[in-house]
Order: C-alpha cells, then sequence, then structure tokens
DNA sequence: AGCTGTGGCAGGGAGG
DNA sequence: CCTCCCTGCCAC
C-alpha cells in the first residue's frame, strides 16, 4: 500500500525538488492580463483573460501545470499533487491581503450594470469546477471582509420532513428521496422564522418555493443537522422527480455534489458534500461529533440529544417519534409544524455555540469557511507551511516514509481504592517541548515550525487576554468571539505534534515525533520521582496526568496547591505543572481505567472496560452503581445490586435499551464479505444481521441489536436480531447470554475481594442468607513499584 | 478522496 | 480450554 503511495505521489507531482524555480524554464508576457508559462516537462501554458479580477489568471489548464501572475514575477503558483486544490490556494491569499481583494471583487461588482441578477455577482460569471477564482470568489462570496466578526454572517437554518410511512417497523434505514417532502422549516440568525408545506401546494411548487426563499433571503450560511446526508441530498433528489431546477446558488446555479469524508477520531464517515456557489453549508451534526471527540461526554449525537445536552432544548418543546410524523401529518399537522420549527431554532443555538472557532480559523486559512469546518488540522498545519515557503519562494518537501515509535508513558502503580487524591497535569505537555527543545522537522529548511508555534501562542494568548477584558467590561458577545478565536489557535496548537508524525504531511518528522514522546516520557518520570520523594503515593499516571494521595500532613486544598507548585518548580524550564482538581477517593482499577469521586459526591467513571458505548447500557449501570457500593464499602448493597439485576435479566423485566447494543460498521458490507470470505476477518453479528434482514447499510452506519435464541453456543453471529424486533409481551432475548453477560460485568469487582468473597458477594443462593460480615475490601494493592522509573539519564 | 499521533482494554471468532 | 488476531472504543 505504502509503495503504491510514493508511486502515486511521484506521478502526481509536478513540481518538487530542491528549488521550484528550477523547473520554470521561462515565462513569457502576453498582453497586460495575459502570461504564458514555460516549465521544464514542456508544456507550456498560456492564461486566460479575467477581465473581473486582474491579480491572477487560474484556468483548469493552469491547475493543471502552474502559473504566474502577469504583473509581478515575484509570485508563483505550483501544483504540488493532484486534486490539491487548497495548495494553491495558500498563496492566492497569502500574497495579497484577500479581505482587500473581496472588497474589490465586491465593487466592481456592484458597479457593473447587471439588473438580472440579484446575487451581487456579475451575471456573466459562470460557475464551472475548474475556474479556480471563480470558484474561490463565489465560495467565499461576500461573507470574509475585514473586520467581520461570527454574528455578521447571515445564517440560515433549514430542516426537512418527509412523510415516511413505517410498513414494517424496522428501523432499517429510508432511502434518499423514496417519501415526498411535506415540510420545509426555515430560520436564520437575525429571528426569522418561516415554514411551508404541503397542505396548501404541492410538492412541487414547495421546492420552487424554497429556491425562491433562498435567494431572496440570500444567506451567507446554510445549516442544518445532517444536511448533507440528509435534507439537501433529499431534497436534490425530488427536484430530479419534479424537474425542479434547485438554483440556490449566489450565482443562480444549482449545487454541486460530490463523494467526501470525514473523521472523528478512529471513525470515519462518508457523506455527499454540497457546494453552493457563494454559500458555505454547515452541516451542525459534523460540530457536535467534532466537539465530542475532544470531551466524550455526549450521550448522542442526533439534534434532540445534542440540544438537551447544551441547555438549548426549550422545556415546552415538541417531541415527534420518527415513525409518527405521517400519522401526526394526517391527524395533527399544527404539532408537526410546531415539531419542524423546534428542529431548526436548535440547529441556530448549535451552530452559533460550536462554528466561533471554525469562523475565525478561516481567516488564516487558504479555505473557504465551509472547507475549514470539515477539514481536518492536519490539513490546516500544512496550509500554514505552504504559505510561508511559498511566500519566501522556497520550495516545498516530499513526506517521509517511515513511522513513529514511541508514545505518551503510562503506568498504574497503585490498584486499589484509595484516597485523598489529587490529580495534577503538565500543562500543554506536547507544545511546551516542543517550544523548549527546540522541536522542527528536519525537511523545513526555512524552520517555519517554531515561528508558527510561537505565533500561535502569541496570538492565543492575546486573544486570552482580550476576552477576559471584555468580558470584564460586560461585552459578552465580544468576549465570546475572542473566546471562540483562542479556541482555534489551541485547536491548531495542538494538532502541530500529531502533524510531525502524520505519514503524507509534507514536513513530517517521525524522529522529531519521537523526540517529543521521549521528552514526555521522561518528563512524566522526573514528575512521578518528585512527589514521590515529597511523601506522595503515586497511583497511576498517563501521558501528562498524575493521580497521587499526597502524604497526611497535607491536608487543605492550600496545602495540595502548594505542593504541586513546589513540583513545577523543580522541572525543566519551560515545563509547568497545575494543580488540576481533587478527589474524596478513586477506584483504580486498569491502565486508563479508573472512577473518582468527587468531594460533592458525583462519581465520574474514565476507559474503556467501564463506560464503553458498545456494551449494554445494563452493565454500564451494573458496573457504574457497583462502583457507588465500591467507594462507600457497602458490600451488602453490592449483593442486593447484583441479584436485583439477575432477576430483572430471568425475569424480562427490562426494556430493549437495558441489553440492546449498538455498534459501528466502519467497513463497507462489501468490504466485510470479501474479508470474511477470505479469512481475512471473523464475521460479527452487526454485519451479519445487515445481510440477513437486507439492510441497505453504509460505511459508518450504527446497528441496535439484540442476541436471541437459547442456550450458550461458541459464537453468536448468527443470532442477531434487529432492536425493534424485540417484543415486549414475547421477550425472546437470550436469557443465558445475558446472565453470562451479567457475570462478565462483576469481573470487574474481582481485584477488590479475596476470591471467596467474591463468589459469595455475586451469588445469588438464597439456601445460606448472605452476610457482609467479615468480608473486607482490598483497598490498596501494590501493581508497580515506582522505583523502577529509571530516572538516571534524564539530560535536564 | 482525504486523511493528526500512540497506548490500552474488551470481546469475539477461529483454530490448535 | 487457550492463544492469536482483529475490531471497536476510549485516555491523553
Amino acid at each position: 500500500m505504502s509503495d503504491n503511495y510514493q508511486e502515486n505521489i511521484n506521478r502526481n507531482t509536478l513540481l518538487f525538488g530542491k528549488d521550484i524555480e528550477e523547473r520554470i524554464v521561462g515565462t513569457h508576457q502576453i498582453s497586460e492580463n495575459k502570461v504564458r508559462l514555460y516549465i521544464r516537462n514542456g508544456n507550456a501554458v498560456e492564461s486566460r483573460d479575467e477581465s473581473y479580477y486582474p491579480f491572477f489568471f487560474l484556468s483548469e489548464e493552469m491547475l493543471l501545470d502552474g502559473f504566474a501572475p502577469a504583473n509581478d514575477e515575484k509570485y508563483w503558483l505550483i501544483k504540488l499533487q493532484g486534486g490539491n486544490f487548497y495548495r494553491f490556494l495558500a498563496i492566492f491569499k497569502s500574497q495579497y491581503n484577500y479581505r482587500n481583494a473581496l472588497d474589490y471583487v465586491a465593487s466592481k461588482s456592484r458597479s457593473s450594470s447587471d439588473e438580472e441578477n440579484d446575487s451581487g455577482f456579475p451575471s456573466n460569471l459562470t460557475y464551472s469546477r475548474g475556474d479556480a477564482v471563480t470558484q474561490f470568489l463565489l465560495q467565499t462570496g461576500k461573507t470574509l471582509f475585514k473586520g467581520m466578526v461570527f454574528e455578521d454572517l447571515y445564517r440560515m437554518q433549514l430542516d426537512i420532513e418527509t412523510y415516511y410511512k413505517p410498513e414494517k417497523s424496522t428501523r432499517s434505514k429510508v432511502s434518499i428521496g423514496s417519501d415526498p417532502i411535506i415540510i420545509i422549516s426555515l430560520s436564520d440568525n437575525r429571528g426569522w422564522e418561516h415554514v411551508i408545506h404541503t397542505k396548501e401546494i404541492s410538492e412541487k411548487e414547495l421546492l420552487l418555493e424554497l429556491v425562491k426563499i433562498i435567494r431572496l433571503k440570500d444567506p451567507d450560511v446554510i445549516e442544518g443537522h445532517n444536511i448533507f446526508s440528509f435534507d439537501l441530498s433529499y431534497i436534490q433528489r425530488r427536484c430530479e422527480l419534479h424537474g425542479v431546477a434547485l438554483r440556490i446558488g449566489r450565482d443562480g446555479s444549482e449545487p454541486r455534489s460530490y463523494p467526501a469524508s470525514i473523521r472523528f477520531a478512529e471513525r470515519s464517515i462518508d457523506y455527499p458534500f454540497f457546494d453552493i456557489a457563494g454559500r458555505h453549508v454547515i452541516d451542525t451534526f459534523f460540530l457536535v461529533q467534532n466537539y465530542d471527540v475532544a470531551k466524550r461526554s455526549m450521550p448522542g449525537y442526533g439534534l434532540k440529544v445534542a440540544a438537551k445536552f447544551f441547555g438549548f432544548a426549550s422545556p415546552d418543546r415538541t417531541y415527534v417519534e420518527y415513525s409518527e410524523i405521517a400519522d401526526l401529518w394526517d391527524k395533527n399537522p399544527e404539532r408537526l409544524l410546531d415539531y419542524a420549527l423546534d428542529d431548526v431554532r436548535e440547529t441556530e443555538q448549535i451552530a452559533a455555540l460550536l462554528s466561533g472557532n471554525n469562523f475565525y480559523m478561516t481567516r488564516m486559512m487558504p479555505y473557504t469557511y465551509a472547507q475549514t469546518s470539515r477539514m481536518g488540522p492536519a490539513a490546516k498545519i500544512e496550509a500554514l507551511f505552504v504559505r510561508e515557503y511559498l511566500k519566501e519562494k522556497h520550495s516545498l518537501p516530499k513526506p517521509e516514509i517511515g513511522q513513529q515509535h514511541t508514545g505518551g508513558f503510562t503506568e498504574v502503580f497503585l490498584k486499589g481504592i484509595l484516597g485523598p487524591i489529587v490529580y495534577a497535569d503538565v500543562e500543554s505537555l506536547y507544545p511546551s517541548i516542543m517550544l523548549s527543545y527546540d522541536i522542527c522537522p528536519k525537511s523545513d529548511e526555512r524552520r517555519i515550525f517554531p515561528k508558527i508555534l510561537t505565533d500561535l501562542k502569541d496570538l492565543r494568548f492575546e486573544a486570552k487576554k482580550s476576552a477576559k477584558e471584555e468580558k470584564k467590561k460586560g461585552n459578552n458577545a465580544l468576549a465570546n468571539n475572542y473566546d471562540a478565536m483562542q479556541a482555534s489557535f489551541k485547536i491548531l496548537i495542538n494538532a502541530m505534534y500529531g502533524y510531525l508524525g502524520f505519514s503524507i504531511g509534507i514536513f513530517n518528522d517521525y524522529e522529531e515525533a519521537d523526540r517529543v514522546t521521549t521528552t514526555g516520557q521522561e518528563i512524566a518520570r522526573r514528575m512521578i520521582k518528585e512527589f514521590e520523594s515529597r511523601g506522595c503515593k503515586v497511583i497511576e499516571v498517563d501521558t501528562d496526568g498524575i493521580l497521587f494521595v499526597p502524604p497526611p500532613h497535607i491536608q487543605s486544598k492550600k496545602d495540595e496547591i502548594n505542593l504541586v507548585e513546589e513540583v513545577s518548580s523543580v522541572m525543566p524550564k519551560g515545563i509547568t505543572i497545575g494543580y488540576d482538581g481533587r478527589f474524596r477517593k478513586m477506584i483504580s482499577y486498569l491502565k486508563k481505567n479508573y472512577a473518582l469521586l468527587d468531594y460533592d459526591g458525583t462519581i465520574k467513571l474514565k476507559g474503556s472496560s467501564l463506560i464503553s458505548r458498545s456494551g449494554e447500557k445494563f452493565g454500564r449501570e451494573f458496573i457504574r452503581k457497583g462502583f457507588e457500593k465500591l467507594l462507600d464499602e457497602d458490600v451488602q448493597g453490592l449483593h442486593d445490586l447484583y441479584v436485583s439485576y439477575k432477576e430483572m435479566i430471568l425475569n424480562h423485566q427490562w426494556a430493549i435499551d437495558d441489553f440492546s447494543r449498538t455498534e459501528t460498521l466502519k467497513n463497507t458490507m462489501e468490504q466485510y464479505t470479501a474479508d470474511t470470505e477470505s479469512g481475512k476477518r471473523p464475521r460479527s453479528i452487526t454485519y451479519e444481521l445487515a445481510l440477513k434482514r437486507n439492510l441497505s447499510v453504509n460505511k459508518g452506519d450504527r446497528i441496535t441489536y439484540y442476541v436471541s435464541g437459547s442456550g450458550l453456543q461458541s459464537s453468536h453471529y448468527d443470532k442477531g436480531r434487529l432492536a425493534d424486533e424485540w417484543n415486549r409481551s414475547k421477550p425472546d432475548e437470550n436469557t443465558q447470554f445475558y446472565l453470562k453477560r451479567l457475570d462478565e460485568f462483576t469481573q470487574k469487582f474481582l481485584p477488590f475481594f479475596k476470591p471467596q468473597d467474591f463468589s459469595s458477594i455475586f451469588s445469588s443462593d438464597t439456601l445460606f442468607s448472605f452476610s457482609p460480615e467479615g468480608i473486607e475490601l482490598i483497598k490498596e494493592i501494590r501493581h508497580k513499584e515506582t522505583d523502577s522509573v529509571d530516572d538516571d539519564d534524564i539530560p535536564f
């Protein structure tokens, strides 16, 4: 794979090398607005005259080969890799203040005497894929002018309802465009709301009305929850069926859609991207998921769940089940219209909360707002590099082949039920190391890496300061904007380390990535040693954070803070340890798996073995409640809990949500069948179920299922049933299987008891009544000696 | 086509 | 049974 990939780079790379200019053999100015560029492989490129914009001439052909501006020989724009449009725009933005450029374009278009067109752009400007300048201008539109703040964007929200009659009650996917659209609800960020529906007009008229409204309101941004995969795809399909031209672009063009994908940590989602000329389409579904990558605290990503999570859902909000929509439309349409409006209102609030950082990021990126919103951070870092290199007329390197070898230091020293607990962590560990230890990729001959990092750090500092000042003055709106700004800097700062080890980043450097992580490990060891030497019992260390029990004479919070500050003061220059919280108790279970009991009584569980969403809900609850009992040292309560769960399972006294499991399908069905048939991967219950039920599933889809049948066999992959198929009055879930699952969950409590105590607690044997008498909790288990932390060769 | 990294645990199928 | 290997999910 990697060999193929390298070959691909070589084939697609036109101008990589020591110096870009070496490949340019000559330019010839044909007229004021035309230039011919000759490059070494013999291709001659003639520019087109783009009279409305004198700075650049870009065309499809030029994108393929390269171009030079007519009036200024200093600037070159070179194609680097197939399809990597963004690498061009880096220079486009960096050489000229693009906001001024856009002001210029806007003034031109305003003065053009063109009455037919209400878009603000000349109508002779046709929108086509290859025309980079046109595309750039139309996409950016008038939305990113100098001095703008996020609130200045005119944002419109859109949501559709379709007439879906559930036939067989399975939640199998509805295919795009199969049912008519009955309601389109719209709102904007200035308090306007509007709903159109098919009680009075036909679906075709509804679609025409939508086009009319969008063109009349002329929003800069169109927002929706799952708008790419659902609303826009659906609207487009219905328009096709009715022969309606969806002319919602600022130049009157129809949306251009192409397959794209987006990644959230380990998951990758395919979706059709919609490019609407002159506007930016923002999917709040992606914003929400991106938010949760860092936080990992949301119960789900649907609009309703997200709105509740962020506290936007109004108490009298209308809720309608997906399967009820058609029925409700026939019987009580008013309620459905209310529901539809609630959707757009919530979408607006989510976007307002989560879009600010993308907006401010766009100002420093050679991408449009829409692109910035759906792009990963590594590509953004690279854009900053490319901008600087092109500005300095320096060539760009190829990615290095290889891999990173090390990561963070993780160790558990003590297991059990421990307390009191102090949590401390190194502030911005990797960025601090990169700054203090002069990290820079070797291919970065101009040494841009440290410069970008320092600049971003300073910018963030300034933005944070401004946010604070504005807040003090009571300017909350402005303070929020500065806060969004500093958040966007933070995202980039944190992504810079990841970029070093990014396999196709052109400035990657695995050795430097390793140098960051190994330095981080050394710092972690040093931190352990310093806390230990001050009488602390270190429990767990993970990368940059440490959990420990302070010595007995450290009692108050203030003492704890002083202790952390003392250790911080002996750390290497540029490395600061911050006090990050205190807890009454904790349960240390495994690496990256523990429970924390706050002083206000709340419990936080961490780690995949304790809170994994792939497990059954009843299991997670059982563990959570059990850990509560454990923290209370309530052995009787633990036993009672076990017995009550066992009875619940035996008597089927539960709901489908309690025992169903939801899994994400990471591969396509084709990939799965190919892999299983070749023996490359084992069969999996979710894919098998999708095959059996003939569900049309895509990569990234989630299936909720349970295990049916009776008895325990070695494999259950053919015993799955869809959650919707479960019937409370005729429960057919596999009781033995779920009892076995309960016993698997009880294993989490194994380390805290003697074996015979453990088996008497987790037994419902009624012959002998259970008594907690004599059962002792194992509170402290030495798992690893801190002495083994070797710090002899720490080069400080 | 586009893509930030490593470390760690659980679960399940397959095969010895 | 046990081990191996893969996937999915999570911590940082």
